[in-house]
DNA sequence: TTCTTGATTGACTCGTCAGTCAATAACCGA
DNA sequence: TCGGTTATTGACTGACGAGTCAATCAAGAA
């Protein structure tokens, strides 16, 4: 056991087990001593890296947008066409994988804490910006600028609600149907004027 | 002050009060002593009318609801034709009261809520099933059924999402925009056949 | 008047937990 | 080998808070 450099391999053990005991709790009213013993290590080491709870948390959710853009990066080598790209965003937003129980917790309680914690207000802006950005980008060689923006936020806000929907089990859809209606909203949009 | 039938008075005061605390604090962080300090009442009083500090929230949130409903109900009545009601029940929605902060709180801690409180769940099962039928009535006599539920569930999904990021200040258009968006989409997918 | 019942209090109990700290161990470079 | 640094523990503190309870008060009923 290496007693050099563990830093690393701890912070990254806490941050999963945070996430687990997340999920588990549905809440953030989880100890720290809960999270370090899942993690393996004592609860004085957990503050040793991270100083405070609410740290554990927010790298937790940076661990998890940082997961998230990996997945659409993913999606994003097979598609070729702007169209595909658009299409392979969704696709990703909508994976199975982020419908783990222990991903929409950290997601819901996320949006709780970007009313007051600056430093999570920073991390969801920086989520919807990159969103954002990344859609307009393949939306403005299918249509004109200003209607490329509309249609990326009409896209991002459609997802998200469609994402705590599903992820609480109020979408009549399901998966398939659920893309396919982003899909649809899409096709509308791009086939009705505002050419390049 | 009358020694009789304090229970309604009491019960209103308190989950005014905890609306305010859960707003104050942005989270369920929120101790039955202060709710009951800013009812004017003794911690003992919350207790003895609700048990416990989850049947207060819960209490709150079906207020909430409440009143969002008695809006709706507004709105409507000045609504004439199934498309001026469907305008309506967007518009009450994104009025502006219900952006007021501890509306805000109490939705995003409701969501959180609702992953595990069975309590928490039904209400929201009702909220969102409330919303889907008074659409769904509206747009049948617009479009066939299944295209009704289709449209429906796009439209609540549409509407939360536009909610949350509004609500987060995540939102690029302003409420007038963000309506229109809804309308537009419903615009365009009236007009797209599908006939009745 | 006396009894019953609803209203109300706030002190108290019993846990819980975040964050601190002093101590120990293990490695590394000089 | 020694001093510095990193890793690690778990006991401890200080604070806080949910829910309980016994007691008081007031009003209407009998």
């Amino acid at each position: 056991m290496p007693k050099l450099g563990m830093e690393p391999i701890r912070r990254a053990a806490l941050v999963e087990a945070a996430i687990a005991e997340i999920g588990a709790a549905g809440t953030l009213d989880v100890t720290v001593s809960r999270i370090a013993r899942r993690a393996g290590v004592s609860s004085g080491l957990a503050h040793h890296y991270f100083g405070s709870k609410e740290q554990i948390f927010l790298a937790s959710m940076r661990h998890i947008q940082t997961l998230f853009g990996r997945r659409v990066r993913e999606e994003l080598r097979s598609a070729d066409t702007p169209r595909d790209r658009l299409n392979a965003i969704i696709a990703a937003s909508f994976d199975p994988d982020e419908f783990a129980p222990e991903i929409v917790s950290a997601w819901l309680i996320f949006y709780v804490q970007a009313q007051n914690s600056p430093e999570a207000r920073r991390l969801l802006h920086v989520y919807t910006t990159r969103l954002h950005s990344n859609l307009v980008f393949n939306l403005k060689s299918l249509t004109n600028d200003a209607n490329a923006h509309v249609i990326a936020s009409a896209l991002g806000a459609l997802i998200d609600g469609l994402y705590i929907r599903q992820a609480l089990g109020e979408n009549r859809l399901d998966r398939y149907q659920t893309m396919g209606l982003v899909w649809d909203y899409l096709d509308i949009k791009l086939s009705q004027g505002g050419e390049r």
